[in-house]
DNA sequence: ATGTCC
């Protein structure tokens, strides 16, 4: 019998490398039992499809080993021929948000991408970048603030409740905490704490106490929780056309989400030295490893944490009013979801994007001092099922602080008659784009059922005074 | 976004 040689094993399909050994010594059992031929033949079976073989009673640690071997490969970052699609429906967007959207879809997992219209720079993927990959999760794909959302309950009060204030201005002042150390009190309780996922690592361990006493708070930054005019043309959201008040507030999963983030990303790039640095914050973490595993039930974790910060806060508020909660709305627009798609696990990344499947709701606000929309997904394939979250930053926060004071920005919202409780600065609304033109250019992502005209507001308190 | 560097 001509004795098996490296040659034979290479022409099975085992590749050079490790698996070669481990090949080479798994065949004399094979032989033994099986002749020459058909140990080779069962080989060439197991090489070509190592991840159906993982038993094999005599070639399983070749099949092992190939798996593992592929996987540490598909670690690695090689450069694609050609960078994945893009669908851009920014048409002004800053060339900084552009290269990073460009860029992500370099990445080997990259299926396609999509920019929404309110795109801007963000780090890793830009805010407003929508990126579906298979096999992969990248926690700055997520953002640093994961999971954070909207949420907007129609309530049962008159809308002259609005003119006056006074009662819902209280409602907001004692009912409501901002900014970045912020906790209640008394601590709010939620079904979302008792999740057994805070036990699933050390640093999740250590976070849920911190979670605990942030509950049913709102970060700064643009977090806000504020009353306005909701404007409903048509029936709809099981109600009747008409004008109402409602609650919306815009926070994320606070303290605890921000140091998960800031874990996962740093693993994800100690994984991946290799990238080019302009591709850096887009480490990926994969799937088929505990890392990748970890980091999207954590995320899926701060998802209900996120959501049950805003049902304490929508609680509370609502509950000093006595106001009833006639219908509502929220949805995430940090956050990465996974679905089966052909037996590949496909994950889609939305950073700064809201959800917008046929006939998915979601609210999109424009500033303190612009309306904001209720909206229901249309499911365009090309936006990934996509739509903007808000009306984008039109400048830096630095370049904002830096041109505007509280005296320029009074007069609009006089205008708009909206009045801040407490609010930075560079949240003001010429610091951000024109919403109604961020609306047009998504008219086939999303249809407008309603119009939310903010009118009392707070936000994180950043020493300087909105009113005189 | 974040007790803004464990």
């Amino acid at each position: 019998m001509k004795k098996i040689r490296g040659g034979d094993v290479r022409a099975a399909g085992v590749p050079d490398g490790p698996a070669m050994g481990v090949a080479l010594s798994c065949i004399p059992r094979a032989v033994k039992a099986l002749g020459r031929d058909a140990a080779l033949e069962r080989l060439a079976d197991v090489a070509a499809a190592p991840d159906a073989h993982g038993d094999d009673e005599y070639f399983a640690p070749v099949a092992q080993r190939l798996v593992a071997d592929a996987r540490e490969a598909a670690r690695r970052f090689v450069e694609r021929e050609a960078p994945a699609p893009l669908a851009n429906y920014c048409e002004d967007a800053e060339a900084g948000a552009l290269d990073q959207m460009r860029n992500s879809l370099r990445l080997p997992s990259a299926l396609r991408g999509a920019l929404m219209p309110d795109a801007h720079r963000g780090y890793g993927l830009p805010i407003g970048g929508v990126l579906e990959t298979e096999g992969t999760v990248i926690p700055y794909a997520v953002g640093v603030d994961i999971a954070c959302r909207m949420k907007l309950s129609v309530l049962d009060v008159e809308p002259e409740a609005l003119d006056s204030g006074a009662a819902l201005e209280q409602a907001l002042l004692t009912q409501t905490q901002f900014g970045t150390g912020a906790k209640l009190r008394k601590r709010a309780d939620h079904d979302a704490m008792h999740d057994e996922r805070w036990r699933l690592t050390p640093l999740a361990t250590r976070l849920r106490d911190k979670a605990a006493d942030q509950l049913g708070t709102s970060g700064s930054g643009n977090h806000f929780v504020e009353f306005g005019l909701l404007t409903l043309p048509e029936a709809d959201l099981g109600l009747p056309a008409g004008r109402y008040v409602a609650l919306l507030s815009h926070s994320g999963s606070r303290g605890a989400g921000a140091q998960i983030a800031s874990h996962y990303s740093k693993l994800a790039r100690e994984l991946h030295p290799e990238l080019p640095k302009e591709l850096s914050y887009l480490s990926w973490l994969d799937l088929d490893h505990d890392s990748g595993r970890e980091y999207l039930q954590l995320m899926r974790l701060m998802g209900e944490y996120a959501s049950a910060c805003h049902a304490v806060i929508h609680e509370r508020v609502t509950g000093h009013l006595k106001a009833e909660v006639l219908a509502g709305v929220e949805n995430h627009h940090n956050f990465a979801w996974t679905a089966e798609r052909d037996g590949r696990e496909v994950v889609v990344h939305r950073k700064g994007a809201t959800p917008a499947a046929a006939g998915e709701l979601g609210v999109i606000p424009g500033s303190m001092a612009a309306p904001g929309f209720v909206v229901r997904g249309k499911g365009a394939p090309d936006s990934i099922e996509s739509a903007s979250h808000g009306a984008g930053r039109r400048m830096s926060r630095t370049a904002a602080t830096q041109q505007f004071n509280w005296q320029m920005v009074r007069p609009l919202l006089r205008e708009r008659g909206v009045k801040v409780l407490s609010a930075g600065i560079d949240e003001n609304p010429f610091a951000y784009k024109d919403i109604e033109a961020v609306m047009a250019a998504q008219t086939d992502l999303v249809d407008v059922i309603a119009r939310f005209d903010p009118r009392i507001v707070r936000m994180a308190d950043a020493g300087e005074r909105p009113e005189d």
